[in-house]
Parts: structure tokens; sequence; C-alpha cells
RNA sequence: GGAGGCGUAGCUCAGCGGUAGAGCAACGGACUUUUAAUCCGUAGGUCGUGGGUUCGAGCCCCACCGCCUUCACCA
């Protein structure tokens, strides 16, 4: 007999033994349990008659016995981690189930507990001798029984993979993965107050494409088979978005989850969820107004301070953010101007990369990446970056009398780029031109400039001057709550199949 | 895709050429306010998979699978 069927004998023997006392192993409805965490928020008080009844639900997550006593630890998801009078820190609420109370059903119902059973109790509330919070049980209802043991209490679960593949019980076991997964929550939740707060409206576009555009990603491919056509998982969220600014709707924001055919890492995950917003007739300063001030309320919403840990640095967050343009930063960074084409080369050069037939802006912007990033990784305060080359944006339009620059900027924090957010090009001409030329020394994946016929013929009906804004959602959440790594802030990140 | 690291009981981990170990969990027993309860007893393993070296392999070698880290690509 292996360990496993060890284990599993033993519960099932015990729910037969519920079955045979009548009672449901998997239970019932069971109506007007309050939260644990708001049971320990009730008044104690040592007069025995005169503790609040509760009733209660929640997963066994440790068991003793005295004798005559069996005390159940019982956990659920609004419990606090707290610290208890005897100074240990705790994570359940504690249940006394003593043999006179609850009769010879509760008893048998204690004897055959497992940890990880779902369990309903009805009792007082109060304090034990040693003053720690205890419910009383007087009844006991049995809610689900767990057949498959759970982690050690102690231990906890410390192998990532175990963890990720049994997410479940990583939310139950790991506090700061529940505590995480609700603030993402809660930033999301203030993302839509704070767009509907000024008047914008959220959609949904469509996920199937059938060209993949609006970003410069490789798209996962996948085939209808009624139509006969492939088609793309949407890699942005932005031409349907821009269609719906042609068709009126002036402020338009989606959260969606758009998918990308790329490397997997702490920080890429292959679907990840982002934010894309529209306003006609603002621009990227708008567009910078909004992104400000949607964070730091993300932020105030979270209830703590606007100046966060994140890994072994902090992030001051207090508005408003530095603003550098990216001709300065890379001035400082590189010793040369943007413009400065035989600068640039020789810079390029330096590095030991290859020059030749490749766009200037594209050089530009791989010294941009090697010289300025690092020095923006250092900074420990969120900097918009703005006045792209214009080669690099062929969404965007132009600076007003500067045809080589693009009102462009991203938002980086601790070097990672945070948000991206346009003047967006409405000019159907120039927007078909672009789409057209290709730029010189990028493979066609790496380009944005992908034809979309009907999004020129959109165009060509007359899109209002508008700011753009797209913000990743899942980094916006590791830097809010301190997480290093992508997986930590999505509950089911992308797993190799086991076996 | 490249380079490193890791994979031993349900969970957390020791063991690194010579009889497979501990804590928690489990099973049997004692104990009516415990606090990682304690005490007595019991059981639990194809050491990721497959080859190889060796008198002998969790341990050394090779391949494969999975995860982690890092680089590349990208957000």
């Amino acid at each position: 007999m292996t360990e496993a069927q060890n284990f599993e004998a033993s519960r099932q023997e015990k729910l037969h033994r519920l079955e045979q006392l009548g009672l449901d192993p998997w239970g019932q409805r069971f109506d007007g349990h309050m939260p644990l965490g708001e049971i320990l928020r009730l008044p104690i008080t040592h007069v025995e008659d005169q503790r609040p009844k509760v009733r209660a639900a929640g997963r066994v997550v440790a068991r003793r016995k005295q004798g005559k006593i069996y005390f159940v630890d019982l956990w659920d998801w609004t419990i606090p981690t707290r610290v208890n009078k005897q100074g240990q820190e705790r994570r359940a609420l504690q249940v006394a189930i003593s043999q006179k109370d609850v009769g010879e059903t509760g008893w048998h119902i204690a004897d055959n507990l497992d940890l990880g059973d779902l369990l309903g109790v009805d009792g007082s509330y109060g304090e034990t001798r040693r003053g720690e919070p205890t419910i009383f049980a007087e009844k006991l209802t049995y809610l689900t029984k767990s057949l498959q043991p759970h982690p050690d209490k102690w231990g906890g679960m410390q192998d990532m993979e175990f963890r990720l593949r049994h997410r479940y019980l990583d939310l139950i076991y790991t506090p700061e993965v529940l505590e995480r997964s609700l603030k993402r929550i809660k930033i999301v939740r203030r993302i839509r107050s704070y767009l509907e707060e000024r008047g914008y409206v959220e959609v949904e576009t469509p996920t199937l494409h059938a060209i993949a555009g609006g970003a410069a990603a490789r798209p996962f491919t996948t085939h209808h088979n009624a139509l006969d056509i492939d088609l793309y998982l949407r890699i942005a969220l932005e031409l349907h978005l821009k269609r719906l600014l042609v068709g009126g709707i002036e402020k338009v924001y989606e959260i969606g989850r758009v998918f990308r055919n790329e490397g997997i890492s702490p920080k890429h995950n292959p679907e990840f969820t982002m934010l894309e917003l529209y306003q006609a007739y603002g621009n990227y300063e708008t567009m910078m107004e909004l992104t400000e001030g949607m964070i730091v309320a993300c932020i105030d919403a979270l209830g703590g301070e606007r100046i966060l840990p994140y890994a072994d640095r902090t992030i001051d967050f207090t508005p408003p953010f530095d603003r550098r343009t990216y001709p300065a930063l890379f001035q400082q960074c590189v010793g040369t101007a943007i413009e400065d084409r035989a600068g640039v080369v020789a810079a390029v050069n330096v590095i030991g990369l290859t020059t030749h037939n490749i766009d200037h802006d594209v050089l530009v912007h791989k010294l941009f990446e090697i010289k300025v990033e690092p020095y923006l990784e250092t900074l420990d305060r969120p900097v918009f970056v703005h006045d792209y080359p214009a080669g690099l944006c062929p969404l965007t339009k132009r600076k007003a009398g500067m045809p080589h620059i693009a009102e462009r900027f991203e938002l980086y924090v601790h070097g990672m780029e945070l948000a991206n957010a346009y003047t967006e090009l409405n000019d159907p001409v120039t927007q078909e031109a672009t789409f057209r030329q290709q730029l010189a020394g990028l493979p066609e994946e790496e380009s944005m400039a992908k034809m979309d016929e009907d999004f020129v013929r959109a165009l060509r009906h007359g899109m209002p001057p508008a700011g753009g804004l797209g913000i990743g959602i899942d980094r916006l959440v590791m830097l809010l709550t301190n997480t290093q790594t992508i997986r930590d802030v999505i509950l089911f990140p992308l797993l190799r199949p086991e076996k």
C-alpha cells in the first residue's frame, strides 16, 4: 500500500463513518455564518452566559486534543494575521469542542475531523483562561470532507512549482498570496471607479483578430473551423478602441487580456492584462495628468503610504512625478544628440553592434536601452520619459514643428515601463504611409507597422484628435505590492502541463 | 532557444559511494481550557524518468522530463 493510498484510506474510512451516522460528508446549505475576521472583532465578555452567539464556517487547519476536549483551528479568507496574548502569530480562530457541550453526534464529528475539512460551528464567542479568542462549540455541522492531505501547517508551501500547481492551497497556506490577490482586486476596482468618475466608459472588444495589430509582438494563432480562417489572439486593444473614437465614444477604455507569443520570465506571462484608454480631443499631456492621478489613487486605495517598498529599495510616488525628455536623457547618458547621425553610429559601434542598413531611430533606441534604461533603474521616483524619436512610433502624432519627434511618453518606475501613452495619429494618409513603410532593420514581427486596411478606412471617416494610454496591470500590481515576479500577481500563470 | 541550479515520505528538509533519515501530517493509546500541547506505541519511500560506471549508486557520468535563476525576445 502506498503512502497516498494510506492517507486516502484513512480519510475514506472517516467519510464512511460519517455516512453511517447519517451525516452528509459533503455538506449542505449553511446560512448566516459570520466571517471569522468579524467574529474576532466582537467584544470579549468574561461572563460565560453573556457571550455572543455565533455561527461560523471555515477550514480546519490544526487540531489538538486534550482528553474530552478538542481545539480546532479554523481558517477563512477574512482571517487577519494577528499576534495573540502568548506573543505568537496566529492566522486562525480556534474552536473549543467539549464532549459535554456538543452531544454524541458532535463528538463523532470532532473524532472524524481531518486537517483540510470544512466545518460549521454554532456556539458562543469568548476567551479561554489563557486569553485566546475561542468559539465554544455547541453544535457542529460537517460541511466538506477533504480526501487529500493538506500541506504542513508550519513548514507551509516552499516549492514554487508545487505552489503554482496547487494555487488553491497556496491561497490558504501562503498568506501573501491571498493578500496580494485582494490588493490586485482593489487596484483594478479603483482604476475603474477613477475612470468612471471622469466620464470614461468601459467596453469589450474582440479577442480574436484577423490582423494582430496595435503593438510589436508575435501573436498566438488559432483557427475558426466554420469560416475556415486563421485568426490571431489579440496583442493589443488599440485598433478597436480607436474605431470607437470614430464612432463617437469620446472617453473609452478596456481592461482586458492580451496574448503575446514570447518568452516567459519574471516580468512576462504569455497572457497578461492591459488597460488601454482613449480620450477624444486630448493629447499625451492629458494622459500624463490622468496617469499620475490614477496611480496615486490606486496607492491611496491600498490605504498606505505613498512611499512604497520595492525589493531592497523604495519608490516615492508622491506627485508630481518627474518629467524628462527622451532627447535630454539620451544626451545625458550617451553623450550625443539623437539627431547626430555620425555620433549615434559611432556610439553604437563602440558597443560592438552593427549599424549597417539599420534605421537611425532604431539605432538611437538601442542606445537608449543600453545606456539610458540602466540609469532609469537607479531612480527611486517614477519618471515620465517623453518626446520619442518618431520612427519608433508609427501610430503617434508628430510634435508640432518637430517632424522627427513623436508625442509619446513612457512612465518608468525602477526601470520598469509601467505606462505608455501617445497623442494618437488620426491622419489616415500618414497612417497608411507608415503602415506601408517597414522600418529598415526590423523583422516584421518586431514592427508596429502592420497594415490594417479596415482601420485606415475607419480613420478616413474622421477620428478625433485624441490622447491614448496603455498600462500593464500586472506590472502595476507588482510595483504596488512589492512583488518581484509576475507569477505572483497572476493567480494561474502558464505552466507546462504535468507529464 | 542558450547558460547555471534544483528534483529524497502527503508537506518542510537532512543525507552526497557502503543497511533510506528527522519534524509536521497519518494510525493506536493516555490526558476537560490547550497554544507549533505533551507522553507511549505504529506505519509510511521504484530517492523525477531511463540508461551507464562500480563489488556496491539519492550520491559519480550521459540523456530526457519538470521547476527556479539568468540572458535573448517582449510589456
